[in-house]
DNA sequence: ATTCATGTATGACGATCATCCTATTTGATG
DNA sequence: CATCAAATAGGATGATCGTCATACATGAAT
């Protein structure tokens, strides 16, 4: 590589973090290409110099904000109460208002599902990691993990906002 | 209307009814106006005789898709044990594998989030419809229906079989 | 300093698709 | 039977977008 090969590693990176911020935001399908360069300050021919495509793009932006989530596990899990904390944030309005921060799992899951194997396998190995992280019993892990993603998926459906407050209020409830 | 006012509520009809298996199968972005027109025995050009726009037709399909799944909740509470049987035949493999033939919020709820008002409107309205065909406690309907639409939608996302068989199981288990 | 593979920018191509246009057909109505 | 609004078919249009082609820039290696 004759270009300084941290910088443009650094580039891949920025591209992969706009990308998952702008799919959480919009769905794969609703984002272009160029709107992903541009948001990481380049242009769109430079794209295919990163990339093979699109879909490869997605099964990265994927594994990256698996890891985040991954990460946000961890840490709430690290103290004590974390299981408390980390249904109380995740069921908060401010994860629900802002799904380009959030977990990925809750805003492309049902895209992923028609997705590539590679996006897919993404998702499949986020999620394994995450419900490790939990610990505890499994069966306990993947019950509360359904039940928080499905919380958020209805509450950010729904516009009457007494309504998808309630549906945080009554999954986080029935979680403590 | 010169053309027979019956024949064409049921052409209306139809139309819906494959919009709406389409769509379930494969997400809005991915059927096109003319499939669905084919599907229902009709050419693309029709379609603008019958709908406003293809939004109009995806609000239309989720209202459609909701009052079906509003019938299975019926039909199920309105036996005994219906809560469980109902949870056990929404946390099926059946379910999980056929998308065409089920649940509307579980593969459409995040494409119907960042859709039109009217679309979210019809999601909203079956959600209450069925919350209230639910019965007993309201906290509980939700927390049930948040858990397994997240259950059927991690199960259709992760390709592993045996990882999806679990959690449906999970999920399943602890709903009873 | 020269070289040259790696990145980048700009523009073009080709495919897809929602929507519109126009001509034609239908059958209820008078 | 004649009429004519409603419905349909088939084609055209215009926009969008992923991808590729070409030319240029960069800076590490020699």
């Amino acid at each position: 590589m004759r270009y300084p090969a941290q910088e443009t590693a650094e580039k891949h990176d920025r591209i992969v973090e706009e990308a998952s911020r702008l799919f959480r935001e919009r769905g794969f399908e609703n984002v272009t290409v160029g709107e992903v360069m541009k948001a990481a300050g380049l242009t769109h021919g430079a794209f295919y110099a990163h990339f093979k495509s699109k879909e490869d793009l997605q099964a990265a932006a994927v594994a990256y904000g698996q890891g985040i989530s991954l990460g946000s596990v961890q840490r709430a899990y690290g103290k004590k109460g974390g299981e408390a904390a980390y249904a109380g944030s995740y069921l908060s309005p401010k994860h629900r208002d802002n799904p380009g921060d959030g977990c990925t799992m809750a805003t492309l899951a049902q895209e992923i599902s028609r997705s590539t194997p590679e996006a897919r396998e993404a998702l499949e190995k986020g999620l394994q990691d995450i419900l490790s992280a939990m610990g505890g019993d499994r069966k306990d892990a993947i019950y509360r993990s359904a039940a928080m993603i499905g919380a958020v998926v209805l509450a950010r459906a729904v516009q009457n906002k007494p309504f998808s407050d309630e549906i945080l209020r009554s999954v986080h409830e029935r979680l403590d």
